[in-house]
RNA sequence: GGCCCCGUGGCGGAAUUGGCAGACGCAGCGGACUUAAAAUCCGCUGGCCCGCAAGGGCCGUCCGGGUUCGAAUCCCGGCGGGGCCACCA
């Protein structure tokens, strides 16, 4: 009987899902056994897409259903679901395309993947699956985000608090409202912030309704603000600033993005800069991913400078040292953010953003059309452009003068787009002795350059031929009143920042790159916001008990495309029914919220409620989510808790992976989950990339249609050049459906296969003649077992031999490592060694049949569950204990040393296990080859390596 | 330009801690079975050299240096590939 994979794999996959198998059990279910461990094992869900799975997607599932499997086989309480990220614009865009709703193609899409995903044998609690698009589900997105929109930031205590307590504390007197909108704890008596003047706070019942509302708004982690946002016309959207690329272009679809103020839906996550970034130390991560969320926090330390601003008329620097003379005429104040507090001494000239609101104000009369012209260029250019112009500095002059507040010095304030508005103040202090743009600048503009640093190593540093950016100490930094001349940086910024903050022009400054998350899409395959607008502009939450807002039926919902940057966002809701838009409210006729939200939306929590995915009353059970999410370290140390082992790709790095630890920590904070984290451990796979072909014209031609021929190849005849590899996909048409591979080989020796192509988080590249191996592989394991001719099976129940029990366990130890460790490629080579043993064998000892089963059923569950019923199990081997390995049988009683004669292998040596060193040498120096190779040379030292081996050191 | 990662046979890779380089698989070559092919099975397979053979020698983990009894592994300097960021003050 033949190995059939095709009934075999159709047959389990069936009784799988027929016997749920693979439901898990939650708290307070029947038969929940609170004794047994948890382990949440997750992967990064997909979006529904037209195409299907290729075989590069299923690589990371097929990695943690091992894990999943082996961990079930461990009595582990294992959950390990799946679902669809099935919002967002790809979905939109397919449905555009074909010109069907994009509910209807989401759900073909959903059916045909679901389809592929089972044919692959993952084992996933499919009960628990869900959609984002699902209004059961988007209701709680919705949900979440009320609970962003009635919460602050308190600063104070560094976490989000209910709105409602804000107010009461406002009310209570307890809070002050300052100047600009900060709020100001009653206990800090005689705050003063910069300027030392007395600050103008309010109490609550000074100000107006709208005020209060105004003040609030001002502090909801949820909030509207017109603010320069990402606009892409060609999508016809606005984007976050993670899905803008290459500082202009939009990620997906890479279209060019320009800068426009717009009102729109903000959250507020600079509020959880420091702890985004602090709690990064909790969690167990790839380095990599850890690093580029702290470079896109971008925290840096310095100092806010005040700069007073004089007219050109004005002799700036008869003022003296700055501050002092603020009362009698307080020109404009530009503040400036610096990490290099300690060359202000060299600071020579001042530089406004384009877009700075102060630029208006500064310019002189005569400046004034020049200035203008540049801001309304700088505005028109995309990013990219100004990216791509950046090796040119531009600028103009505003006439205006600034006073160096550390020696009374005037220097001139010019506007250039070198300085973005968008980070620090949008102004900053120009050194060009110490800061290479700083310098290209001034050199092009002939502005003067002096040192402040000189290089603490001797060697010629000749400040005419570049910046000088690297340590030393300082020189000509003094004034009457403090001097920073021959410090080293760090002192140099400590006392001068101390000087400033002391003379209130200055304060220490952490600062970081870190924006706010623009929220609102103008799409309408997205979560409508549960917001109305009330006739006086004023927004409003819905009430929790009208969620969902259910998206409108519509027949029209393009995206209203443009490729005109002055075109202004249009939200396609603005076309739904009359009766969907407005919504009266006790008489009062309020509209809905017309943007929907962003794609990360749905997945920000999405693994908060496969804990619970039927809860109708929470976004996720309290009991369910303590006994899922908790953590499993028991060491005393802080740890994460959350999910046991997410992996997914690394392009999540800094979009979804941040937005869900936000999500995640503001849920935490209200009470409603009980970890700081939400993914204690992540890992990336790699991805599978194939070789890609072109035609002479250079047009792709489809990979599975391409011959080889001596190293040639050829498609239909016609030679073709073989491309770089390529990530698999439809654009460089060298997509593998994983439909034809498990037709052909089986899902087994796809699943063996993919697990056998390397490292799981390096990328691989995909050959679909090599599956071969791993089927011989599994036809070589099944004649081990199985009589072809006659079906019968080849177990005998006679015990092992000695030898054949000892190569048993050592597999049995080699395949629990490895797979603890995620490296299934030594995994299945350990297995396909060990099978290559037992070809000799007429009949398998049962108790080597039975183990050889349970350690492949995690890689290849089909043809094992096969063979464990043919061994007479009825029940599916799926909680069966993982087989264990007994210490002693890992020892030999010899021991094989190579022997080397300085450093050179030159024979091998069998010693007893337990022999000494001196036992160990004797026994080399017996060797013959040895013995020759130390003919004539007198012995120097004698290395003896307990179980590694012998060096003579020989001269 | 800055930061990070990686370079091992024809190919994918192994070598978990500085200790026998190339496990395992693909491809290739030779053989068995077959009318034949596929499938399957057995053997060989890093390079160069000596030998009829058994066997033996030298070289070898991108290149050049270094540390060490000993380096694919650690350090320094190159070269090549990939990733992230990119006027972030």
């Amino acid at each position: 009987m033949k190995y059939d994979f095709g009934a075999i794999e159709a047959n389990w996959q069936h009784r799988w899902e027929a016997e749920r198998t693979f439901g898990a059990l939650n708290p307070g279910d029947d038969k929940f056994d609170p004794a047994q461990p948890k382990f949440y094992i997750l992967d990064m869900f997909p979006y529904p897409s037209g195409v299907g799975l290729h075989v590069g997607h299923p690589i990371g599932y097929i990695a943690t259903d091992i894990v999943a499997r082996y961990k079930r086989m461990q009595g582990f309480n294992v959950l390990h679901p799946m679902g669809y990220d099935a919002f967002g614009l790809p979905a939109e865009q397919f449905a555009v395309e074909h010109g069907v709703h994009p509910r209807i193609t989401t759900e073909q899409n959903i059916a045909n993947m679901t389809r592929q995903l089972k044919q692959l044998g993952l084992s996933y609690d499919w009960d628990r699956c869900f959609a984002t698009t699902d209004p059961d589900y988007y209701r709680w997105t919705q949900w979440i985000f009320l609970q962003l929109y009635h919460s602050w930031f308190d600063g104070a205590e560094q976490r989000a608090r209910p709105i409602s307590e804000l107010e009461q504390m406002l009310a209570a007197g307890n809070m002050f409202v300052g100047i600009g909108g900060d709020l100001v704890p009653a206990a800090v008596k005689g705050f003063e912030p910069l300027g030392g003047e007395p600050i103008g706070t309010r109490k609550w019942h000074e100000l107006s309704s709208e005020q209060r509302g105004a003040v609030l708004e001002d502090h909801r982690l949820a909030y509207m603000a017109e603010v320069d946002v990402n606009w892409c016309p060609a999508l016809g959207t606005v984007l976050a600033n993670e899905e803008v690329i290459n500082d202009g272009r939009s990620e997906r679809g890479n279209y060019p993005v320009y800068k426009r103020p717009l009102r729109q839906w903000m959250l507020r996550i600079t509020a959880y800069a420091e702890r985004l970034l602090d709690d990064l130390s909790l969690v167990d991560w790839p380095e990599p991913i850890k690093l580029m969320q702290r470079n896109w926090i971008g925290r840096s330390e310095g100092a806010m400078v005040d700069f007073t601003i004089t007219s050109a008329s004005a002799d700036g620097a008869s003022r003296g040292l700055g501050g002092s003379c603020r009362d009698d005429e307080p020109g404009d104040i530009v503040t400036v953010f610096t990490t290099r507090p300690d060359t202000l001494f060299g600071a020579t000239y001042m530089v406004l953003a384009p877009e700075h609101p102060l630029v208006d104000q500064v310019t002189i009369d005569t400046q004034r059309d020049a200035v203008g012209q540049y801001c309304r260029d700088a505005a028109r250019r995309s990013e990219i452009d100004r990216a791509a112009e950046a090796k040119t500095k531009t600028g103009v002059f505003t006439g205006a003068y600034a006073v160096n507040p550390v020696n009374g010095e005037s220097i001139p304030v010019w506007i250039a787009d070198y300085v973005m508005m968008s980070y620090g103040t949008g102004a900053i202090m120009a050194v060009p002795a110490h800061d290479h743009r700083d310098h290209d600048f001034a050199r092009t503009f002939d502005l003067p350059i002096i040192q402040v640093v000189e290089p603490s190593a001797a060697g010629d540093c000749d400040i005419r031929n570049g910046a000088y950016e690297g340590d030393g100490v300082n020189v000509r930094s003094a004034n009457a009143e403090v001097s920073l001349d021959g410090l080293a940086a760090p002192e140099a910024k400590r006392v001068i920042t101390e000087w400033l903050a002391g003379k209130a022009l200055g304060r220490g400054q952490v600062q970081y790159k870190l924006r706010d998350w623009l929220f609102s899409r103008q799409r309408y395959w997205g979560e409508p916001f549960p917001v109305l607008h009330g006739p006086d502009g004023v927004a409003i939450g819905v009430d929790e008990s009208e969620l969902p807002v259910e998206l409108p039926e519509m027949d029209d919902f393009k995206p209203t495309a443009s490729d005109d940057p002055d075109a202004l966002p249009q939200p396609p809701l603005a076309r739904a029914p009359d009766q969907w838009r407005r919504v009266d409210r006790d008489g009062v006729t309020f509209a809905r919220e017309l943007n929907t939200m962003p794609q990360w939306a749905g997945s920000c929590w999405y693994y908060l409620r496969y804990l619970d995915a039927h809860n109708a009353d929470r976004f996720v059970g309290k009991e369910a989510e303590a006994y899922w999410m908790s953590s499993r370290k028991k060491d005393g140390k802080p740890h994460a808790g959350g999910v046991d082992l997410y992996v997914g790709g690394a392009e999540h790095a800094v979009l979804h992976l941040l937005y869900a630890r936000f999500w995640h920590k503001v849920l935490y904070d209200l009470g409603h989950v009980s970890t700081p984290e939400p993914f204690g451990r992540l890992f990336n796979q790699g991805y599978i990339q194939a070789y890609a072909y072109t035609d002479d014209r250079g047009v792709y031609v489809p990979a599975e249609q391409i011959e080889e021929k001596g190293g040639r190849f050829f498609h239909q005849g016609r030679p073709v050049r073989q491309e770089k590899l390529g990530k698999m996909g439809k654009s460089l048409k060298n997509a593998v459906a994983p439909d034809e591979i498990c037709k052909h080989f089986g899902c087994d020796s796809l699943r063996l296969y993919e697990m056998y192509l390397g490292p799981l988080d390096q990328d691989k590249a995909w050959s679909t003649k090599d599956v071969v191996g791993q089927h011989r592989f599994l036809n070589r394991l099944w004649r081990n077992f199985v009589d072809v001719e006659t079906g019968k099976l080849l177990v005998s129940d006679d015990p092992p031999g000695d030898d054949l029990r000892k190569k048993l366990h050592r597999t049995i130890k080699r395949v629990t490592d490895d797979v603890e460790r995620l490296s299934f490629n030594t995994a299945i080579a350990a297995l396909i060694e060990f099978n290559n043993e037992l070809v000799a064998l007429d009949r398998l000892p049962r108790q080597v049949a039975e183990a050889v089963v349970l350690l492949l059923s995690p890689m290849a569950p089909h043809i094992a569950e096969e063979l464990w019923q043919r061994l007479g199990h009825d029940r599916s081997l799926a909680y069966e204990p993982w087989p264990g390995y007994d210490q002693d049988l890992l020892v030999e009683g010899q021991v094989e040393y190579p022997v080397q004669v300085n450093g050179k292998l030159r024979g091998k040596i069998l010693v007893a296990a337990d022999a000494d060193d001196e036992a160990i040498s004797q026994a080399a120096l017996g060797d013959p080859k040895v013995a020759s190779a130390l003919a004539g040379k007198s012995i120097h030292r004698v290395i003896v390596v307990k179980d590694r081996l012998v060096n003579f050191v020989v001269r």
